[in-house]
DNA sequence: TTGTTTCTTAACCATTTGATAACTTTTTTA
DNA sequence: TAAAAAAGTTATCAAATGGTTAAGAAACAA
């Protein structure tokens, strides 16, 4: 399943939107406005962004000429087929009219998350390869056996790339957030994952909260 | 995008199946009867045919006899397993059974497509040869004799090739999406198939998730 | 029908996994 | 600086997981 950034000023067809994406298996952020998009996607990697068209701020068009490598899927309540033809050649993935059957919006974020699964998520980090369709680790091309909640955290850091990460979130975002258990779990795994991939200087220790995966 | 034929002769169905397949940016004739079918992909050509079983005039099987080259995906009233057997072995390439949900018949188009797409017929893997036009596999020239939900699940796993399947996913790939069992059944066909293969080494454990057919 | 093949599930076992405790080292702070 | 707190490290044992086998059910062929 995907990570979408959701760009739409309305309150309510944000949430109608996250709503279902999250029913269907995705997660999901929203931004109101088209400046805070770059931030966004700069924080957090993205595999889909629905894009509304009349934004406070940028507008869409702006926004997608800053976005590269990631999808976008425009929504408009304009149906003006010059907005179709700009937004498809700005290189838009895909575009949608409001109002708009949320059937008919699954399905599209299906169509194009499948076109766009061939190019595979995978993080490059030193000598170390992550390849999340095919579930694999490589550290200088040999294959590092990853036990799954090692891999889950790892996928977790990865997806907050540069971002502080408290113990607490880690384990609502790698174990679940019903789990109850302690913050020093976190910790032993942090450890093997530093030690098989020779994350140490790479896996930051954030004092007094937790941690961050440093890239670049 | 695919070009596709419909045959169906319920009005309400035909017109549903081609909004959604046009929705996601096939293109799309539809006919009421079967025995129009061969005049229109002489006239045509089609990367796919949604084919309802239940037809005035040619039944559905009768009209799957006379296409040849086009894959077939059959759509039939609930409950009639004999109708998916013999559907499937006359060479279709998946069934549906209505009531459907559209988005599962929008997933079977694109697989089929793919499918297609990709296949060029036979995958080699070590000694072991799989011929898909054939439905044939041999080991060192020598016949293996798969059951056919082996042979399934084994197309599955070569459609997917280094990719990571979950126990979930080939269960609703390679039994269908309306199959209800338990997930330990795929752990005890894919015990089967590594057996009969020796692929031991080639069908990767994904620990905590399922499995993937690691070539190359 | 009967006999045969195939499929699913249950049961068992070996292995892997992960949470925690306990101890050491580092960092923070007073 | 020393005490306290936080983080690093290691070991242990219970639980989870997957491999494997076999038995009964279901489907199929004759």
């Amino acid at each position: 399943m995907a990570h979408i950034l959701v760009v739409e000023d309305d309150f309510a067809i944000r949430e109608l939107i996250k709503r279902n994406l999250q029913m269907v298996g995705h997660t999901c952020n929203c931004v109101s406005e088209g400046d805070q998009v770059v931030a966004q996607i700069e924080k957090e990697n993205y595999d889909l962004i629905i894009l509304d068209v009349m934004l406070p701020g940028l507008s869409g068009f702006e926004v997608i000429e800053k976005v590269e490598e990631v999808p976008v899927i425009f929504v408009t309540a304009k149906g003006a087929l010059e907005d179709k033809l700009k937004g498809l050649s700005l290189g838009a993935e895909d575009y949608i009219v409001k109002p708009f059957e949320i059937l008919e919006l699954i399905a599209r974020v299906g169509v194009v998350l499948k076109r766009y699964g061939k190019n595979a998520a995978n993080y490059i980090i030193n000598d170390v390869e992550i390849d999340t369709r095919q579930h694999t680790v490589t550290k200088s091309g040999n294959v590092v056996n990853l036990t799954p909640q090692e891999y889950r955290l790892l996928e977790i850091l990865l997806q907050n790339k540069n971002l502080a990460l408290s113990r607490e979130q880690l384990l609502n975002l790698a174990w679940g957030f019903d789990y109850e258990g302690e913050s020093k779990t976190v910790d032993v795994h942090i450890r093997k994952i530093r030690q098989k991939l020779g994350f140490e200087d790479c896996i930051k220790t954030v004092s007094k909260l937790g941690y961050r995966l440093e890239l670049k």
